[in-house]
DNA sequence: CCTTGTGTTGAG
DNA sequence: TCAACACAAGGG
């Protein structure tokens, strides 16, 4: 844990009465952009201490809220809903919190406290886990540890020969995968048409289709965050000069009940096999998906941080379509079992 | 008891 | 979307 930015002490003289209350203060030595207008408490000059005395002070940063105790909160509002991202003892580290969830819920350019860059190392990381699971990690204070972790697997990555049992664990939890593209499907990907047109630009990278494959088409199989396997057919129209997916996709829209503008999104894992996954969201998550904490309706059995064994659960009908977005959400709580 | 983090509101 | 504020829930 990096306390790079510490200094205990330092107390605000103003304070009258309030048990409740520590100061704020800048960070001294760190390397950080932005630093504001170090503290903010309100002067009351008027009714002096009285008024003064149960305010709790604010941040200077975005996302960071006061705590009746003296520390510092972490929120970040998505979908109307506020998504708490924990507690602190700085102000600069509910910042740096706000940040990294920034980064992955609102994506690269969004507006953060300090440095607007990332490397690519923290860029995969952050893609390659749900966002519940890098709430929970900001929540435990642990996110930079497993990110130390990660850039240090990834580089052994080749070296370890045994694969993991393949499964939902997968998609978040564990193993690097890399986001492929996503698609917000049109009316016609999800209609009658049984057919996914997949951008020409995605195509030629990520599903490239040899001479001899191509009117035929080839099956690609994509494993879905339950760890059930779609088979597509993947081939060229030259009718519409576009690649799509036919046999399969229609069956897959139905069970998940896709609708239009919803987002498909495919992956790939960057170990040897390239295993392919697939994975959509609504686009309008009307009921209360806001949350990243959720009840959680799936079992999953983790054996030494390693191996993982799904157990899937039937569910009925429409269902489908919530259920296992929360359970992409929030496959965290499937990762804590083996710590 | 104390701390966290949710309910809620009003401003932007 | 956002922070301010109040306070209930939850842990020790």
């Amino acid at each position: 844990m990096e306390t790079s930015c510490i200094d205990e002490s330092s107390s605000i003289s103003i304070s009258a009465s309030p048990p409740t209350r520590l100061p704020e203060r800048r960070f001294s030595g760190c390397v950080l952009e932005r630093v504001g207008s170090g503290e903010s408490v309100v002067l009351d000059l008027e009714n002096g201490v009285e008024a003064e005395s149960r305010k709790l002070p604010s941040s200077q940063y975005k996302g960071v809220v006061p705590q009746p105790n003296g520390r510092w909160g972490a929120q970040i509002y998505e979908k109307h809903q506020r998504v708490w991202l924990g507690t602190f003892n700085e102000q600069s580290e509910a910042a740096k919190a706000y940040d990294v969830a920034a980064r992955r819920f609102r994506g690269r350019d969004s507006v953060t406290n300090f440095r607007p860059l990332l490397d690519s190392g923290e860029t995969l990381f952050l893609n390659s886990h749900s966002k519940g699971e890098i709430v929970d990690m900001l929540r435990k204070h642990t996110y930079e540890d497993e990110l130390r972790q990660s850039t240090r697997n990834s580089n052994e990555e080749n070296e370890e020969g045994k694969r993991v049992v393949r499964g939902f664990a997968d998609w978040g939890c564990e193993k690097q995968r890399e986001q492929l593209f996503d698609k917000a499907v049109t009316p016609s990907d999800v209609g009658r048409l049984n057919r996914l047109v997949i951008p020409k630009q995605h195509a030629d990278r990520y599903f490239p289709l040899h001479i001899g494959n191509a009117c035929k088409g080839v099956l690609l199989n994509f494993e879905d965050p339950w760890g059930k396997v779609w088979r597509f057919r993947y081939s060229y129209w030259n009718s519409s000069q576009s690649y799509v997916f036919t046999k399969g996709w229609s069956r897959f829209v139905k069970e998940k009940g896709l609708k239009p503008g919803d987002l498909v999104s495919f992956h790939r894992s960057t170990s040897l096999e390239k295993q392919l996954y697939i994975d959509w969201t609504p686009r309008n998550p009307g009921g209360g998906i806001g949350g990243t904490y959720t009840a959680e309706p799936v079992q999953v059995v983790r054996l030494f941080g390693v191996n993982i064994l799904k157990v899937p659960v039937v569910v009925e009908g429409k269902k489908t379509r919530e259920l296992e977005f929360f359970q992409y959400e929030s496959c965290k709580k499937q990762c804590k079992g083996a710590s």
